[in-house]
Parts: C-alpha cells; structure tokens; sequence
DNA sequence: AAGTGGTCTAGACCACGCA
DNA sequence: GCGTGGTCTAGACCACTTC
C-alpha cells in the first residue's frame, strides 16, 4: 500500500500544484487518514515531517496550512576537519602554531559569559589538506570545564573536544572577512583577501567550554541541499 | 510519567556523561522500553531524533551506537529577504537595477542543465535596509519554467519567486569572495571587500527554474543554534 | 536464520487555543 | 466547550543486515 513517505509526497505535490495553495488550511489528520484508508498516525507522521522542513504550518484547533512565505531549512553537516578533508580524497594534517594560557580578548570572554580576567587555553592550528594551508583555527578553551588535556602537537583540538565534549550545545555563525596580516601569513594569501569564518561557541550544562574561529583557505564552500 | 522528550533527554544525559562512550552500542528499543516502563514507539521516537541530528547511528540487526565522531548538524533558517530586514526591525526597499533577455554565462547554464543558448530573464536587484545596500541579487531565470512574469520593479523576484515556485528542489552554498567592481559600485564598498555570497539553484520536477547569486553586504552573519 | 530497527494499526487520552 | 494536533499504547508485520 502506502507508507508515510508517499503520504508526504502526495501532499507536497498538491501544495506545488496549488490544490492547495499558500495560506490554505488542508484537511484535518482524522479526514486525511479517511482519505488515504490509513491511521491517523501515520498521516500524523508525514505533515510532522513537513511542517519541521517548513512547508506546514501547524496549530492546535486552527488545523493545518500550507505556509505562506516559506521559510527555507536547510541542514548544513558539520563534520571534524580531518573527515571533511578525507572526504574530498585528500590528505590531512595539521599543525599546532600557538599554545599559551592567557586571559581572552573582551569579545571572546563576553560571548561565552566568562570574566574577562579568566585565563584560559588559547591554541592556534593550521589544518593542511595535502600539505596545503586549508583552515586556520583560533582556540579559546575553558581548561577548567575538561577533562587533563592532550598533547595538542599529537592530537588536533579540533578533534579532541568533539570526542570530549560530544554533542553540547553552542551557536554557530558565518561570514566573510578580510584576511589580517597574521591570517594571510599563516594561509598563504594576501592580506585582505576575502576568507570564509565560522565562528563557534560550546558550552556544557554547567559551564563555557570553548570559543572557536575558523578561517577557510579561498576557494570554500559550504554546500548542501534543499 | 514521561514522553519522548524525557528519554531523549535521559539517552543524551548518558551518552554526554560517558556511561554510554562514543562507539558503544546501546541497549535495544526493546530493552530501554522495558526499563523506562513505556511501549517500543515511544523509546523508538526518541532515539530517531537523537540520530537524525548525528547523535547515534542506528543500522537493523546491529543496533544502535553512540556515533564516534559526531557530524553536528545545524539548522539554517533561510527567510526571504524581507522577512530578514522586517526581523531586525528595518525598513526593507529594493531596486530592480536590470532587466534583460540573454544568454547565460556557461557555468549558469551548466549548473542548471541548460543548453548554452538557450535564453533566460537575467534580473540585477539590490535590496536595501533602512535604505542602506543589504544584498545585490543577480539571477537567472527560465521564463518557460514559470507562469507569466509580473513587473519585477514592483515585487522583488526574490520574494515573487519563493510564492509561485513554492518548495521546489535544489540546492545552496555558501563561500567568501571579493567584491568584483560592479558588486563594489551597486553595494558602494571598496573593490575587492571580502563579501558573504550565497548561491543557490533551483529545480521543479520538470525543469531547471532559477539560479541566484546573493552578495551581501559587509557585517552580513549568517548564525543558528547548534 | 535470527535479531534489530522501521513502520503501521486502532484506539485512547491529553493539551492547547479558538469561539 | 470543543475541535484540532500531539502523544502514548500494545501489538503486529516487515526489511534489512549481520551472523
């Protein structure tokens, strides 16, 4: 017969076809599974699987409508650099430029809600992609919210914390900036030239654990699929 | 007693706490039913989302493991623009700066599937913030692919798009470059400023519809919570 | 072959939020 | 109040994949 797959699918083909047309409310679940000679739970499934990606909008006692200005999902992954370069067929390598314990500059400690004066771990590590500079990472770490660290020339930080400190919550943020001097240094480029930033922030439950900027080798993308 | 929620957070709670070490397999749906006293569906709906967001993997017969190295997935929230100015309370405008019917360059054409030659609408639109440069739109579009074309001064083809090509496919990317001298001109920064690009294509069922490149103005962040 | 997740069912109760 | 979605249950069968 039919699944919840082919439930989702036949809705979204009526909503593209505007049978039902933008701000319209669909039927109720009750009347849909009557429709399809199904449970209602398994309609239940497929509009949950819609309004998540944003096509439906839904509402206790207002029913269910189709939305009006869709508002894209897009999942992005997030994969540890080394994978991410494995994936592209690469090598991978890193190398560990900085390790000092310092206080933070005022924006770092503000964002992760930490007293300025706090010192923390401050790393700096170039991933390489076949011996080439491919990402600049800037650490700030929390050495009071880990477990003893590593040696960072052995293991990159980058890899460490996400199997230390796996699955916290945190924010993540994109942009493009102009290259500083250190940055062109370190990548190889002109200074000012236009690099791709993610910048992150990770806490625990109970305290800040890291501040993290990345700055991509020109020529990055960040790609995925709607 | 307790809903999916609970376990979800109880899984989560054991995984972070290492009880459950990244790699470990976890117990069975069957298993963890019998110990949080509740049916299969209910423990089943838990850990489906704790492996939709790269937490666990689960494989039949196998079993469901702590993921080794956790793929974070973030969520990207991506609004027509005028939501995006409207939400930071400013006033949205946009200037539709040409409109002519040509040939695509090859790499549009060839990202869409297009024969070269074949013609499209090519529209330049910079949309402003407070009647500040926010983001110049330069897009293609298959005129056979949509129903009759409005007066693109009076709806901005970013917002008529998203109405009548509702929740089709595609695909989006994200990457840094520097402002060419017509971007710099049209959002009045220096040549070669480090600009935030997104560039997305868009297909219906039947054929190519779109592709758009969006270059945004400096101090443009693109931002989720993971 | 057998164990595990994936899904479906039919029914029930609850929570929310319009009227 | 009462209609709607949100969730839970107990059981069943199926699909995949490892053993």
């Amino acid at each position: 017969m039919q699944g919840w797959e082919d439930i989702r699918s036949e809705v979204l083909a009526r909503i593209r076809s505007r049978v039902w047309p933008p701000g319209e409310t669909i039927p109720t679940e009750e009347a849909l599974a009557k429709e399809f000679d199904c449970a209602r739970a398994t309609v239940s499934r497929a509009l949950r699987e819609l309004a998540q990606s944003g096509v439906l909008e839904r509402r206790r006692k207002a029913g269910t409508r189709v939305a009006m200005l869709p508002v894209r999902k897009a999942t992005l992954d997030i994969p540890v650099i080394r994978q991410e370069v494995n994936a592209k067929g690469q090598t991978y390598s890193f190398r560990l430029l900085a390790q000092a314990t310092a206080t933070p500059p005022m924006a770092v400690a503000a964002r992760l809600g930490l007293a300025q004066a706090a010192k923390m771990l401050h790393l700096q590590t170039l991933h390489l992609s076949d011996g080439r500079a491919h990402v600049l990472e800037d650490r700030w770490l929390n050495p009071d919210a880990v477990p003893p660290l590593p040696d960072f020339a052995a293991i990159s930080a980058n890899e460490w914390l996400v199997a230390q400190v796996a699955f916290a919550s945190g924010d993540i943020a994109f942009s493009a900036e102009p290259a500083s001097p250190a940055e062109a240094l370190a990548l190889s480029v002109a200074p000012s030239t236009a690099l791709f930033i993610t910048e992150r922030c990770t806490w625990s439950p109970e305290a800040p654990i890291t501040w993290v900027r990345l700055a991509h080798a020109p020529g990055y993308r960040l790609q995925t699929v709607l």
